[in-house]
DNA sequence: CGGGCGGCCTGGAGGC
DNA sequence: TGCCTCCAGGCCGCCC
């Protein structure tokens, strides 16, 4: 599901009901994620604890709690964080679940278990592995062709692969990676070698139009993401080119074609992206 | 060293 | 209808 629009869309979407209250407890039904949940830990640590803000950082929601802790949350491929009511039932692959002061539950659901929970000291979330060799935030000040071009600077291959290293840019995936590349005019299969300092900064204009109107459109709906209150994105509505093999080019009208990259789909325009 | 690929898991879609 | 294969938005680690 989730790219950095569709975490930033979460994020906004349970500041309402999250900003200021309390974990009272926390069930660990699974603890089989990405890396086995310390339940135990979060047991001992959490309840009393208040929430006082929400932060993203690449793919990862970050729930600052008082008492210097922050609650990790990553949604992997499957993952989604939801409020629910007071009394809701237990949900299908409902992993673990936090239970709030105004009755509502917080709940984390994720059917292929490729997300992550974990709790870290809010002063050494940089330097957490998870997080130490993250990239850029295409979102933040700074972000520019320059600074993609840096990054690049002595490596090989396609730039595609490289805007999904989150060591080199943190927050674009496949889908994102494709819009953006499709927005600038540049062939997914392109070396980082050979683009010219324009290209650099027309790409990155690129992605951050791309993550921008994603997040204003609340993300990209293909199968099944809503964001923490149920609202499904309208994004994919807009998508140019990804999963749309063999359809019009809404530019120029020819063929979008599909190839692989890294083992990952592509999806592009031959006359559009050079 | 850096890039590419397989593997982790389950569910849904499509082919036969 | 049912079974089988393939594929999926992320990420890590192994291999070359």
């Amino acid at each position: 599901m989730p790219e950095l629009p569709e975490i930033e869309v979460l994020r906004r979407s349970l500041v309402p009901g999250l900003a200021g209250q309390r974990i009272v407890a926390v069930e660990v039904a699974n603890r089989a994620l990405r890396e086995p949940v310390d339940g135990r830990r979060l047991r001992r640590l959490l309840p009393g604890r208040r929430i006082e803000g929400l932060r993203r950082r690449a793919k990862y929601l970050l729930i600052d709690l008082d008492g210097g802790l922050t609650l990790v949350v990553h949604l992997g491929m499957s993952g989604r964080l939801t409020l629910a009511p007071r009394g809701a039932p237990r949900e299908p692959h409902e992993h673990v679940t936090f239970q709030l002061a105004s009755g509502r539950r917080l709940r984390f659901r994720d059917p292929r278990r490729f997300g992550l929970i974990l709790l870290a000291p809010t002063d050494r979330l940089a330097s957490d592995p998870h997080f130490a060799r993250l990239g850029i935030e295409p979102l933040e000040d700074g972000f520019d062709g320059s600074r993609l071009a840096a990054a690049a600077r002595g490596r090989r291959g396609p730039i595609k692969s490289f805007l999904m290293d989150s060591r080199m840019v943190v927050g674009v995936g496949n889908i994102y990676a494709n819009e953006a590349l499709f927005a600038a005019g540049i062939h997914p299969g392109r070396s980082v070698a050979r683009l010219s300092a324009t290209r650099w900064q027309r790409l990155a204009e690129a992605v951050v139009a791309t993550l921008a109107r994603a997040i204003a459109e609340g993300g990209t709906t293909l199968n099944d993401f809503a964001d923490g209150v149920g609202n499904p994105g309208e994004f994919q509505v807009a998508l140019a080119v990804y999963e749309r093999e063999g359809e019009a080019c809404r530019r120029c009208g020819g063929r979008v074609r599909r190839a692989v990259h890294a083992g990952r789909s592509t999806y592009y325009c031959p006359a559009c992206q050079r």
